[in-house]
DNA sequence: TCCATACATTTACAAATATCGATATGTATG
DNA sequence: CATACATATCGATATTTGTAAATGTATGGA
């Protein structure tokens, strides 16, 4: 079996910018530039981020006009936590 | 603040070899010369593996004569799992 | 239509990580 | 003590990842 989309997964919260933006994510939907203000790293290595984690599943997006609005995802928490839980869990 | 620790942590599943590793030490503890004959990779690889897992908490070791031993934490899987709800969880 | 804004993509490079062979360390055994 | 074995560490290299400048694309307003 593999596990590489998985890892692919994983890595996409394996980052201390992406942890931050997960934080910021927490108190509400944000748009990018908002974001940017927050986070002390240039405009390309933000969308950059945002790309893995909208890939990973645990961040939604949706564009309105010229902005992208970014949110945390219930269903891509949920099947994080799911996918962590069969990797880390010590009773069987 | 600072999410250099947590991003520490979470790299430390976010390889295939190392979800391979969390997996089959499911079953039970096993040394490490058993999981180098499950896993396709060099003994120094896998000691690289193993110093990561252990380092980020998930896995305890035992040294038994010239044998490590390696199994689960069920603390580290604890914390573990606490530590990524802090940052996944879409309801406050 | 022209321009500014918001964001994505491309490109290039630096830093981090994975890998393995070689070597070192520690341990049991004859 | 010499040897074999299990594992860790070192050194070198290849791959992956993070970063930002430059450029591209879409949107909305003047």
């Amino acid at each position: 079996m593999g596990y590489r989309e998985d890892a692919r997964k994983i890595k996409a919260l394996a980052d201390e910018n992406r942890l931050a933006i997960m934080m910021s994510l927490q108190q509400k939907e944000k748009c990018a530039c908002y974001l940017l203000e927050e986070l002390n790293i240039s405009q390309s290595t933000l969308s950059h981020h945002m790309k893995l984690l909208c890939d990973s599943g645990l961040v939604d997006y949706r564009k309105e006009g010229k902005w992208m609005h970014y949110s945390l995802s219930k269903e891509g928490a949920i099947a994080f936590r799911d996918m962590i839980d069969g990797y880390i869990r010590t009773d069987k």
